[in-house]
DNA sequence: ATTATCTATAGATCTATAGATAATGC
DNA sequence: ATTATCTATAGATCTATAGATAATGC
């Protein structure tokens, strides 16, 4: 593997498991045993290094929301988007942890990353009017609409995030059955939606995400 | 006023202006024209200004969210509830920012945080279980008023971020019209199970948060 | 006497670059 | 010839403290 991509790689892993405010320079290329002048001779700065990495992610959310042409969504399609979608996000954790911080010192992430959100609240509109189509779930007003798509996406983002903040307590790891919740939270908001056809099918599927390690959490 | 209470004021400001990250203990003493020495007598380091701060945020939310006793709740109480939360929000808005970090490095803050999280999530459950009991809401599952209860938390909790991420791009600041939509964010996930006697004239109290100065949001 | 403040600075990083050297591809 | 890498380091911070001095409260 060429030393740029392997800077990329390492980096990433780096950031998502130690916090990218506590990564350096330095520390990503003692990691791959590379000098700190040859990491510079690949990336001109940090912020150089995350700008790529966020193009590798967008790629990967982009390549996850195709949608079908010629067919009908399905149930299954569904899922799969909410699932995808959330192992995108555990792929890239680092990224929306301080998110604000890297917009506000990067002109181009900033641009790229706007464009990023309203592509994605737009293929959420688009899965959920496509789910209308194939009667799971019900029509709605226009401007009902695009505020659960928003609300969607505000849930999604917002996932890992409380996950850490709210059981980080004994230095236990977010488990993958935690990541699984968010699911959960998702079809939450979209079952009072649900068609009588499709209601009882999709309750009984999101019990499934339903984690049984989040004992805690059901102890509120 | 006091010098130890000036630090926490002029701290809270410049992190809100600037970003935690971009503010040191210099700038914080520069700012009040003390010496670093000086601002390090009265804070052991700036990790302890920021739990002070949360203290503080902490008395603030949870002021706000105190509920009535002896009478059933209003709907003007729950916007009452919903504005002030934002409020809180805009005002430790660099709370939120960085939030994870703060948790990984300081141990009491962390502990105190889980538990403001798990307190909030509580509290919001019952102004859900109290506006049913208003006849406001409909009765729902035990299981799924919880989990409406923390898709509210995470809409509100990520509202501000989200505006700051996908509005940022012409140096544009956050607006107090901005800042409202996010009442009717949440309002929109509750409309679904409002009781017919209460709908319409939720859905025309939700209009007037829906800001006029948003129209780009509009025209996505 | 105690509390608050300042000056000066040690010590630790961190980013980024200059300049030398090694490796690679025609 | 060009590309990749290393060594060494300048320069910029930043946190935090020691020790001296000023202000305040009995």
């Amino acid at each position: 593997m060429k030393t740029r991509d392997k800077i990329i790689l390492a980096s990433l892993d780096l950031f998502n498991e130690r916090g990218e405010r506590n990564v350096t320079t330095n520390h990503i290329a003692a990691h791959l045993n590379i000098s700190p002048g040859n990491l510079y001779y690949h990336f001109r700065s940090k912020t150089d290094i995350i700008y790529e990495i966020f193009l590798q992610y967008q790629l990967l959310v982009d390549h996850y929301l195709q949608l079908p042409q010629g067919r009908q969504l399905t149930l299954e399609d569904k899922i799969y988007y909410l699932e995808s979608v959330f192992d995108g996000l555990w792929s890239y954790r680092f990224f929306h942890r301080d998110l604000e911080h890297y917009l506000d010192s990067d002109e181009r992430l900033r641009r790229d990353y706007r464009e990023f959100t309203m592509r994605c609240l737009r293929t959420i509109r688009e899965i959920l009017s496509r789910l209308q189509d194939a009667g799971i779930l019900c029509r709605v007003e226009d401007g009902h609409m695009k505020s659960m798509a928003l609300n969607v996406w505000l849930v999604v983002t917002s996932w890992l995030s409380f996950l850490k903040t709210s059981q980080g307590d004994d230095g236990q790891e977010i488990t993958r059955d935690m990541l699984r919740q968010g699911v959960y939270q998702v079809i939450t908001m979209e079952i009072p939606y649900l068609t009588d056809e499709y209601r009882d099918r999709v309750l009984s599927l999101q019990q499934k995400y339903l984690p049984g390690s989040l004992d805690r959490m059901s102890a509120i």
